[in-house]
DNA sequence: GATGAATGAGCTTTCATTCAT
DNA sequence: CATGAATGAAAGCTCATTCAT
């Protein structure tokens, strides 16, 4: 006796489940890249490794990404995505009700915020893994997202916003890169030179 | 009147023609390798494409350098001796007659110099070339001497001049690479952004 | 009536299936070096030359021996293992119930069977393959066993058997190598001077 | 004013010193390849590294040696020829006043001066590198010449003088090659074995 | 003749990718 | 869909040999 509902409704759970399925490999694949990038750096990226690693095939992989390139480019929007994230935190900021003060510490503390998860695999990105152009031309346009909301947030309260916010929107994150992704023996420690940064940057927007 | 050559000079400048043969074969693969570095990144450099842009066998790399590694650390070696040249250029102001101001100012100068060098190289360099612990090693060995000529520059002109000092040469650096170095569509004009890093690093310099 | 077979033996054949042809790719391979080697000697062994004899890629050589030593260690090893299993047989003749005579014919006996097996690929590894010292302490392990199981099968029928025992299975193996391995051309018959090696050995074991 | 020597006479110490130099030249050529081989084995033995040890530039090297294998078969024929004067040696002594006794004892103690000579560099002639078919064949002309000459010894004092040589010949050979030559842990004393294969060679000569 | 820089065929090895099972 | 054995282009490197000086 054939089950009532229509093959359509049959299906759908069926394929959710499958889809559920295929989403947690491409999760557990993307992991293990990721795992693999920060412990081995990019010399350590082999697709063998990453299979042995996320436990599948190395079949499986390719069922669910054309290429090497691919696992790579998910990581990277990951990543970029991050800060597209924090980004969208700056612009619910109430405009207007802030002090530029508050703003410098914001945008300082939000840097430090996403360079302080998962600093290994940072510095790998950063230093080893070749970007595509798109990828390229995400970032500047994150960063640019990021130095227009700082402008408007600084709007009225200096002259030249966008040149201020571009100040401090690279030195933040220049900086908090250095001092967190760097693996460098930084001869000061690093609180203290975040306290620096924030009263640099306070003085400059104030000045 | 010509010189009265002994059989030993006489043979001198078949020995000199062989050693600029030798240097200048060491120079065309060298020189080849830091342009396809430029040109076409990382994993565009092998040791091939090296013998053949240099137009030598890639029998000739190999009279001259161990293994690929080898040239890739010339190549960074000089990168890094560039940075001691400028470094050995701030030992010699004459400290105690600078203002602070003046002291910003060379060392920001000196930062847009060495990144105005062959930006693309710089560029790969510092984004996907893999470093050596010992070429780590040295890189942040040239930051902190940089740190420390600086702070002596600064001693008595500021307060906490070693910290004032760290701030200073990270910021020049991290500035001047995002917008020489990057190729990121700066939205402001670099020289423009260089008067503001400039003015920012006096105000807290002085401040 | 066929098997009931639960899920789990379903899957064995397929797992045994791939196993097979894993250790048939494996054999194929080292079967390969080894005709290569008895053929073409220790330089005609390259592993684009045993990739190709053996009908495989050579990345699948690299996929089962981490390097060409590898596949030179597997086919030593079985080597020294056939005369670990020579030696194996000794141990069990019957200590005690043998003639000198006896013993004398099963040592040359041994060593004529051990030297007729492939004696180009033997002439190979004896005159040109070079023994990693692991291997070559196998080899001296083996015969010190050898010339002790010959030995203790000698006690009681002659005086210092173990220099007699030494003396036997060193001159039993020298001269069948000789006479079946070495290609010279024996101006005696093999079979004539296997008959006097036993004649002397026998008068010298009993003198 | 031309000196009276004719043409001829005053070239003629000319060539000889060439001559010399030359023969020098090779002699250095040869020896350095020898020590190589002693030393570092058949995979040291680089033309390059031949070159460098004789002290003469690889262009000498090739002016005097057709190609490598040259100059390795004239290590070969100098150790081939070793043996020849040895063999030269046996045919001085006067047949038909020795007893069987003294000619086991001259063999052996041949052959024990001959391995004595560079024990290491016999090592490795024997035991890596190949020869080609004509050096096979010369060393089996040694070989049937030394039987011959030992046969002919014998004459009158055994029966079947030509298989009794070939056994005194080959034994004497692999024996004292697996004692001298072999680095191999050799259980009991060399001297001793010496000892016990003059003893069993004399028994079976006479017996 | 002497030199040694230069050559390049050929070797070992890696790893992204495919495809029969 | 999953598997993992198999693939082979391409990389790094060696070394016998040549040839301009």
């Amino acid at each position: 006796m054939p089950p009532r509902q229509t093959a359509k409704t049959v299906r759908k759970p069926v394929r959710r489940a499958r889809q559920a399925r295929s989403q947690a490999t491409v999760e557990v694949i993307v992991e293990a890249a990721a795992r693999i990038l920060a412990d081995k750096g990019w010399r350590g990226l082999t697709t063998n490794a990453v299979a042995q690693r996320a436990g599948v095939s190395i079949g499986s992989v390719y069922e669910y990404f054309a290429n090497k390139q691919a696992i790579i480019d998910v990581i990277l929007d990951r990543h970029i995505a991050q800060g597209e994230t924090y980004i969208a935190g700056l612009a619910d900021l109430p405009a207007g009700s802030l002090t530029a003060g508050d703003i410098v510490e914001a945008t300082v503390g939000g840097f430090i915020i996403i360079h302080r998860d998962n600093p290994k695999l940072h510095r790998v990105i950063s230093s080893e893994v070749p970007l595509s152009e798109n990828q390229k031309a995400r970032v500047d346009q994150l960063r640019n997202r990021a130095i227009s909301l700082v402008s408007r947030l600084l709007e009225g309260q200096t002259n030249d916003p966008n040149v201020k916010a571009s100040m401090v929107v690279d030195t933040a994150e220049a900086l908090t890169h250095r001092w967190i992704v760097d693996e460098a023996g930084v001869p000061v420690a690093a609180e203290t030179m975040t306290n620096e940064l924030t009263a640099m940057l306070r003085l400059y927007v104030s000045g």
